[in-house]
DNA sequence: TTAAATGCAAACTATTTGCACGTAA
DNA sequence: TTACGTGCAAATAGTTTGCATTTAA
């Protein structure tokens, strides 16, 4: 464990920050890293914990900080959620996500290779920028455990 | 204004309410007709202060039970927003929402008639229920404005 | 008659803010 | 050297809960 992550990876956060004119940082650079350790889409209180281990002073008001400065500067994504805290995602791929009804679990959904534009019609004067795909259901263990206990 | 809801509105609350166990309450009747009343997706809030206008003594806890018990017995959905305070909805056809960055206006997305299952690929062992869309950019009225800016 | 719903206030969760101090550039 | 970032604590927004009272069925 405790594999140090990547040189891109530090030079990409690096170079990122500059360009939006954030400063780099130990926080952000821990923050990033916790995020692209375990790929589980924490909330803040879950980065900020595990962030701790490593930074033990850290506080969970510079993780919002440091969260909002990666999101600003398009190193991580803040996933959209209808309940409970705000989830994190290092994945700038195009991507959607599947949430577990049982665990609530998140878990990243390729976009398909034809990327039809959508399922839903855009009446004409919409200006689209972008869509998210929140998957609803049951993820593999919860489905499987479901399915034992009849 | 102030148009009476027609006599099927009622009587569609009164049988859903009954039919999940919930009480018929004037309460849960004026949030539901607030709703039914300006499609706007407004927050608890909003609905409190429009509620009040009608039903002063309305407390703002229970216009929380009465969108819960309306979304629990099927009359109402609650939108999936990023940020803020959630919003609710009386449309229960099959749709999707456009979410205005600019304005944060909520506006329905009529399904398209062919319904795809999806643009992400699914990978097996997961159990879908349901998926919903939020297309973001902006809307007619702010698209104009910022074209009529340049 | 009585379990469920209401109104109120307090509690709680998630996030933001103000400020004195520290530090990256 | 200095504007930006940090840690702390307090503030805020949104929602939920506990409890005494009221009410729908």
């Amino acid at each position: 464990m405790d594999v140090p992550n990547s040189q891109t990876d530090d030079q990409k956060l690096t170079q990122r920050l500059a360009g939006s004119g954030f400063r780099f940082t130990p926080q952000r650079q821990e923050v990033y890293n916790v995020l692209l350790q375990q790929r589980d889409h924490p909330t803040a209180e879950e980065v900020f914990m595990r962030a701790k281990r490593d930074t033990p002073d850290i506080s969970l008001a510079t993780v919002y900080n440091c969260l909002d400065a990666l999101v600003t500067c398009g190193l991580i994504k803040q996933v959209n959620v209808s309940k409970g805290a705000g989830r994190y995602c290092p994945n700038m791929r195009e991507h959607h996500h599947f949430h577990c009804d049982k665990c609530g679990c998140i878990q990243d959904l390729e976009e398909t290779t034809a990327g039809q534009p959508n399922p839903v019609s855009i009446p004409a004067g919409f200006q689209v920028s972008r869509y998210e795909i929140a998957v609803h259901g049951l993820c593999p263990q919860c489905a499987a455990n479901s399915r034992a206990q009849n």
